[in-house]
DNA sequence: CAATTTAAAAATGTATTCAAAATGAGAAAT
DNA sequence: ATTTCTCATTTTGAATACATTTTTAAATTG
């Protein structure tokens, strides 16, 4: 009676892979053997096979004809490849959601990044990216254009997997996150606009920064 | 000997289902019935589902559990949205072309687009839609970044199936063309990316003009 | 001892099978 | 005549089966 069954095991599969690779309990280039993840996560290989190609095509997995799936690794190039675009999608994003904001989620997103911000710096490094990839999700779907939701979602996952543990100072992208939230609030598209292209923009070079600090191992492919 | 495997059934079944709905060999909204596909092309329905569950990543079908897939029909607001990203993401592929220019590439789509010049209107017609969805995934190829020639090529295609049939005067098209070519020729890439929104803006609001004209059926979903 | 060959084991690609759910046609009831 | 119910048929979801290829490790060779 309770039962809601609009997910079949090709999803749920999906997306157990997906937290996995995220998560890094799979490793970057990692070769995923089909019998040992089917029977970890308690399932034939047939709704792998749907699940690999899924996640082939949002890049997450290499597929090599006979030899198997591996877990994509990103380059630093490719990172950046990735803001570049990002920067293109999420200020579209932000100005529509300007233009067609719901108060309801607006809100409920300050009072989340509120919270974010009174945590202890310890906890704050934790709870961050989990927090960050919501953020910027709910911003998207404000937008009202599934297509750029789905992207930009795919995109922050691919994104949030490789800068984990690269995070200078979250506090700084939480206030930057407050005067986006802000511009939205005043229906301003052109102020949510350059609120997050400079928001993106700072983590870009962050990230560049980081790569001339730590030289960030361009794997091969 | 001469045989080449980088292709495993999977993706070829994948390439073939997508070209039978951007052709729309399958029509919108149309269920695809497994076994009947299955044997249409004369496999199982094992890489079937691989291939279906790319496609529905990338919106072409969608999956209704337990009753089974559908081909993903676009509505007019859709159709914008995809637009609208569209700018975004081309502008930056034609900006980065222009920056990285490979000139042999560019000089064969030169080439190409005065051979389309010169066709009669007729054959015009006939072969514009796969010219111009070449023209723009090689000016994303151009631009070096893989994730936007995945992402561009994805949509156009799904562009593609859905203005078939809608195109105004591709000789104008067709202009448009030279000029973001002579753009990327002179390396400008301010130019390159003016040049590119021009374009795409032209095409989209011909849809909006088309859609007023014509009452573009909104396909429930 | 390194390089090559060979044979066994493991893994992949694909088809087949089977249980559970959805569909559809006809019978019964209102 | 329309709705509801029943049951056979079709279709899906997912596991299993099997042929082919790749990997591995041992055995052979130079």
């Amino acid at each position: 009676m309770y039962r809601v069954i609009n997910e079949d095991l090709n999803e749920q599969v999906y997306r157990r892979l997906r937290e996995m690779i995220v998560k890094r309990e799979l490793q970057p280039n990692q070769k995923l053997i089909q019998e040992e993840l089917a029977s970890r996560l308690g399932v034939s290989r047939t709704p792998l096979l749907s699940a690999f190609a899924k996640l082939e095509r949002e890049m997450l997995v290499k597929s090599i004809p006979r030899r198997g799936y591996f877990v994509r690794s990103i380059t630093l190039k490719e990172l950046l490849d990735i803001y570049e675009i990002r920067l293109r999608l999420e200020t579209l994003g932000a100005s529509e959601a300007a233009r067609k904001c719901d108060h309801s989620v607006l809100e409920a997103l300050s009072v989340k990044t509120d919270d974010m911000i009174s945590l202890d710096a310890e906890k704050l490094k934790v709870a961050f990216p989990e927090y960050d990839y919501e953020f910027h999700t709910l911003i998207m779907k404000m937008s009202d254009n599934d297509f750029l939701v789905n992207m930009v979602g795919s995109f922050n996952l691919v994104t949030l997997g490789n800068i984990m543990g690269m995070y200078r100072d979250p506090r700084g992208s939480l206030f930057e996150h407050k005067s986006i939230l802000g511009a939205i609030r005043s229906l301003d598209c052109e102020l949510a606009e350059s609120a997050m292209f400079s928001h993106i923009s700072v983590a870009k070079s962050r990230i560049e920064q980081y790569a001339k600090d730590f030289s960030y191992e361009a794997e091969e492919r």
